[in-house]
DNA sequence: TACAATTGAGTGTTTAATCAATCAAAATTT
DNA sequence: AAATTTTGATTGATTAAACACTCAATTGTA
């Protein structure tokens, strides 16, 4: 791997572990196993290594939960593998969905949030909600507090599988979250 | 005021602006109009200020969710007051609420999380969710997995209402907003 | 030979925490 | 009730460490 990937890497995990923060740029290069002055060629500053890593990884989550969207034919089949593409995806990349919590509360998501790639992810979730709406396979309400809400729902799955993993597999489970998160959603 | 609440209040104000450890003691105390070294006085070191600050908060939003529970006699009238206590604290104390939000997505919560207090307060919730599925009155699912989900929906229900503050005035939207989480809910 | 990648010691600044020194008020003694 | 002692709150200059970032020198590579 390059150095500027084994740096996002090795960020990645020490941001989690330790806080953006708290965690030195020094430290940053030594776990990735380079020299502490590369950091400084590849990112201008240590927030802009933070900022290109959200904007990188949010990029990567939002582009998966679309995954195989085109291989199922039903709107609510379409609806239930956003879900589980949603959670899958964060439980698979564990220390990158941690990440983007941890960015998505603190002050410094504001420098990052209005990424014209992201607002068009967004945009794109909103009218692909907008059109279940109008199909009336879910609620007549606001597609932002839909998104948001779902959001909601998806973070307190993963949170939930993160400390009982033997429930990922256990298909009773899995088909009684689906059942009320679609309860939730429909009119 | 004295000078402790001083010192705790500016800080939450900072944390919420600046993150954890970009503010600095020094500007916590300029912040509260105090001098620097007294912040050490009253906290051994600035982690101990996090923790208590954290700790104090998460206590006043725990027991603010039970708030004239003993005035409504129905189960269903309890969940609902439960569920509007909550977000309604959170909107009236939107920077201790971004507080809570910011420090649970980071590691610096592990050393605070197990405080016996917080630990009480989340077993007397667990109780009520049991006893509600025990009525039949929400779904039979594993409490750990509706309390957080719970708390999913009421996080994101807080999002949209500070972005969007003159809904948390348009009945209907509540009405609705409730409808759902009831959905979600109920078996 | 040229050019980009990479190094790590070095720089100036900022940080958490300390500490000797003040002061007002409370407690104790006369 | 006056005089004395003790206490704890408060200050801000100080300190030693840690920090983000630089840069001259070195290495690799085309």
């Amino acid at each position: 791997m390059n150095k500027r990937d084994l740096l996002l890497e090795a960020a990645t995990k020490l941001f989690v572990q330790r806080g953006l923060h708290a965690t030195p740029t020094s430290a940053i290069s030594k776990e990735a196993g380079v020299s502490a002055g590369i950091l400084f060629h590849y990112f201008k500053t240590k927030d802009d290594l933070i900022d290109e890593l959200y904007v990188s990884i949010k990029k990567e989550y939002t582009s998966s939960i679309l995954n195989d969207i085109d291989k199922i034919r039903s709107d609510l089949g379409k609806l239930r593998l956003i879900w589980s593409n949603s959670w899958n995806w964060a439980l698979d990349n564990d220390l990158k969905f941690k990440f983007l919590l941890q960015v998505d509360n603190t002050s410094c998501s504001e420098r990052v949030k209005n990424h014209p790639e992201i607002i068009a992810k967004y945009e794109l979730f909103n009218n692909l909600i907008q059109s279940y709406v109008d199909k009336e396979l879910i609620k007549n309400m606001d597609t932002y507090f839909i998104m948001g809400s779902m959001f909601g729902l998806i973070t307190s799955m993963v949170t939930y599988l993160t400390q009982f993993p033997e429930k990922r597999t256990n298909q009773a489970f899995i088909e009684q979250a689906w059942e009320m998160f679609n309860n939730y959603l429909k009119p």
